[in-house]
DNA sequence: TTGACATATGACAACTTGTCACATATAATG
DNA sequence: CATTATATGTGACAAGTTGTCATATGTCAA
């Protein structure tokens, strides 16, 4: 989190910090953006940049937290467009995501799709805070659609979903176009997720 | 992947290397680990290492292959021995992963989990070269006791399961003790990927 | 013994980060 | 208005990082 004297600043001096940040992490991933370059861009010093941010983790999860807010309120936009269902919401959300992710300036949320680790992403999904996405996506969720188990581990089932959905957009990121095959793995993969694997004569 | 030079360096001196490499990445994780502290424990020059690896990738990704050989194959038994049963593999398997993580010497296999990207997971599951998990642990597996839809996407479900046992994993090394809540919500995510999230009566 | 090739070395340039004594704003108070 | 606090800004600095390269020392074959 950055400090208060950085929020008290002027907006063009914040903007200007910000901007520059998001070149440098658009360009570089987390290891190898640099500090320096970033403020000499922004055109602040040394000691002022420790003055807004204990270090470059907290710079990069803030600007990441700021341009992630767009893609959960999307998120949230499908999950109420197809009354609750979970599975919909995800099936017609990656293209709307993977655009969001190709269109915006320069590279940010490919660079930040690899930079993401299994362990972080246990602990905040993603960027988004785990508060916003329980607080605004589990509650719009249509529970009367999933059997006894799986109501009981919806968070699960959001974390399966959104590691799938991940996998899938760093793979049609790699790609330059949007690849209709990777797209079909997607949609079948959530379908194991819905019936399962085993046998239906073993379940009824 | 270490050069030739080094492949022919002799045991001791191979030894030495990858000792006092296992043991900074087990105190370190990724990025703060040094190949300065490396080549003084070790012993060896600077060029030196340079003329074995290409850079601390290239070591570590080595390093996380040797020792990961011992997982793979406790894998394989478990399967084995559930006579190829892929969910009752993972059941099993967990505690030991667990314990061979716990009890391996400092630190080693938890910092490997907390440095991984789903980048990496996507390409590389877990260390584990693709090739030998494709080769030796799929055709184990019973495929009759799946659906078509899963039997065409064996590959994926192992990789969900993979990572469900990953972020379990995590979840139970930042605890000291093994934690029986963890791993009874783990053994219920196996449930939702055998039984799937959709209402039976919706299904049969 | 003399090449020829394989290894080893550490000084070097070019970076990196975080700190800190000091300088300069801006606000508040006598 | 002058003075004193408090908030910000600054860049030199120490202590580290990495990868390279000219040079030195092995080793083996002709």
């Amino acid at each position: 989190m950055p400090s208060d004297t950085f929020l008290r600043l002027n907006e063009d001096k914040k903007k200007k910090l910000l901007d520059a940040s998001f070149k440098e992490f658009s360009l570089n991933n987390f290891n190898d953006a640099s500090i320096n370059r970033i403020i000499k861009e922004a055109g602040i010093s040394r000691g002022s940049f420790y003055m807004y941010f204990v270090d470059k983790k907290d710079l990069y999860f803030y600007l990441l937290e700021q341009y992630s807010e767009i893609l959960i309120d999307n998120m949230k936009e499908d999950l109420i467009n197809n009354k609750g269902d979970l599975f919909k919401m995800f099936q017609d959300n990656i293209k709307r995501t993977y655009y969001s992710f190709k269109n915006n300036n320069i590279n940010f949320f490919k660079k930040s799709l690899e930079n993401i680790t299994i362990m972080e992403e246990s602990k905040k999904t993603f960027g988004f805070r785990d508060e916003r996405l329980l607080r605004e996506l589990i509650p719009n969720i249509n529970l009367s659609l999933l059997n006894d188990n799986a109501k009981h581990h919806i968070e699960v089932i959001f974390a399966i979903n959104m590691h799938l959905l991940m996998v899938t957009l760093i793979k049609l990121l790699r790609n330059s176009n949007l690849d209709e095959k990777i797209l079909n793995d997607y949609y079948e993969q959530l379908n194991i997720l819905k019936y399962g694997c085993l046998k239906k004569e073993d379940l009824c």
